[in-house]
DNA sequence: TGCAATTACGCAATCGATTGTGTAAATTAA
DNA sequence: TTAATTTACACAATCGATTGCGTAATTGCA
């Protein structure tokens, strides 16, 4: 920031007052036609901008969201980000961005960066390992719009973008049921995020109802979700004597991941196994068989975000915004496909 | 933003004036020692925090990068953010980020959103359509740091961050010619982006140098490098009399729309047709044959760009950094492969 | 005890833009 | 022509934090 002209330069140049230029700039009707277009004129030949800061020091407003997520490079997460900034820039608001990197104290570090820098909202998802959420009471108690999407905490502390994972985990589930499956196994997430939880709940409950005993042996969590740990953990259940016939992933990573893995054993996707996965990631159909999953509608996320963030004027009791989703049957399950739009 | 603590409070309730408030809490010597343990004390039980934006007025500074991207859902683009956050967040900037969904006005929207909000520093991938780029004039001449990375300007009007293109599609294209490719199609993004146009240069110094003439009618430019434009041109040149026998592509996604077009035809890859692609995304290693492709140092491309914004005092000549990429051979070109590093 | 050297702070301007209130000058109405 | 309005703008405070300069009070030393 060098030496910018300022409404100060403008009303020495016309010997007027500054606030004579202000109001002339933002077409004040007090100010006289002339005074006021020949500042107006003259503002624009010289480039003139308002100076932002000074503006919002004075309004007391900073115009900027803040988001924290746990990784930008996730196909979910950038999709997401995608959708918010997309409505915020619409709307004249900056947005700005933190990773967590799935660790708790980055996330406590980034809530305390972003508060001390004035966000006018914050959406949050939380990092893998948060247990506790503390860090965003600042934000309630001062009323500052607080929007956790996909990874939220299981209380309503403040509004909530999900989708029902419950349901999400049980129709993924009960298709492969359906299809025949009788021994299926389970890779999660964290169980500290709500979200793995409520998909292994959905899980467990078709199972339950399809009078299929849960296998702890097959009921996997993993930290990350990344292939690695999928990797390790679909070699090792696909060596069992009583090996799966199915799998339900928490994520497409690693459904992906059991299904490459189960080729290299030379076990037959779907006919041997069938395998569902969860995102509807961009690797879904690019997968061999496509992958079936459930989608999660990550732009539309971070846009509901947005604009709640945006609408929330009012200190009304916290809301919470379950998106539809769908299963999107592909050939990691059955030979010829179909839609199943969720009921 | 509501009615928080100030430096007037704190002297308010001490009987001193905000001056020494404002010297005790950054440890000023000038403050007794008894007086300055006192302010600090009672800020920080009362959550004092210093107002950024007054701050900011003061100093004359925000502590803001402006990112200016394509789309933040890309593999590319979201790892290339992700760098400059964590280089950023390190060294107590924010990063601002804005969209231009490939559009040139809204490049220059945003370019413009970015000045006025008095960005620290800005870090530009151009869009696919622009073609001037005086809307980055006043960065230049207000001295604010400004760094192009990956889609650049030709002209070196500032600071940029790139690979080598040209020698990137030689090597790819060579890699083919080696392996026995005398028909060797490319399937190329905008030409009014200098990147692409080098890679087809590097493809077409490749076949110079082995003696291949090039034919136009297999040289094909898309306007996005999506999947559906490079369908609709793969499932073309598949068919044609004359089958192309490689494909060197501009991006993986038009890669792997080859190898899925292939695939329906039933033209075997690698033995009947071999396949590059370019950027190294995820689904590289996804799809079936996995993809032989050019790496591409989307997150170090990030830090180094954010480093060289931090770094930017003297106004030195604008300065260009070539980051090293590497051929990674998979099964798209060879059935058993084996790394080639770029020399 | 007297004077110089510290110590410990306060004053006031500054960073630009904004806005409520006040007031000359110009215009209108009577 | 004079009083009543309007018109068109200036003043000054405000948003919080920062900082150069100045000064009263305390301490040190001879």
């Amino acid at each position: 920031m060098s030496k910018d002209i300022t409404i100060y330069d403008i009303a020495e140049k016309f010997d007027v007052s500054a606030s004579t230029v202000s109001r002339a700039l933002k077409d004040h009707k007090s100010i006289g036609k002339k005074t006021r277009e020949a500042i107006k004129q003259y503002a624009s030949e010289m480039g003139y901008q308002v100076n932002s800061v000074a503006a919002n020091l004075r309004s007391r407003k900073t115009n900027t969201f803040g988001v924290i997520v746990s990784w930008i490079n996730r196909p979910f997460i950038s999709s997401l980000i995608s959708g918010i900034e997309t409505v915020a820039n619409n709307n004249g608001f900056n947005v700005i961005i933190s990773q967590t990197r799935d660790q708790y104290d980055r996330e406590v570090a980034n809530a305390f960066a972003m508060f001390q820098g004035r966000v006018e909202g914050l959406i949050v998802s939380l990092a893998m390992e948060s247990v506790r959420y503390d860090h965003f009471d600042q934000f309630i108690s001062s009323k500052v719009p607080l929007v956790f999407v996909d990874r939220v905490p299981e209380e309503t502390l403040a509004d909530k973008v999900i989708i029902d994972n419950f349901k999400a985990g049980f129709v993924a589930t009960e298709h492969l049921i359906e299809l025949g499956c009788r021994r299926i196994a389970h890779i999660g997430g964290s169980q500290s995020r709500y979200i793995y939880r409520e998909r292994q709940e959905g899980y467990l409950e078709a199972l339950r109802k399809h009078g299929l005993a849960p296998d702890e042996g097959i009921i996997r969590h993993t930290q990350s979700l990344y292939a690695e740990e999928a990797n390790a953990i679909s070699s090792e259940l696909l060596e069992l004597p009583q090996r799966p016939d199915g799998f339900f992933c928490a994520n497409d990573t690693s459904a992906v991941s059991v299904i490459q893995c189960a080729r290299k054993k030379d076990i037959a996707v779907p006919e041997d196994l069938k395998v569902v996965g969860f995102n509807d990631d961009p690797v879904a159909t690019i997968i061999d068989p496509p992958l079936t999953t459930i989608s999660h509608p990550a732009i539309r996320m971070g846009q509901i975000a947005a604009e709640h963030i945006l609408n929330k004027t009012a200190s009304k009791d916290p809301e919470v915004v379950t998106l539809e989703t769908e299963l999107i049957v592909r050939q990691s399950s059955v030979i010829a496909p179909q839609n199943i739009v969720m009921p």
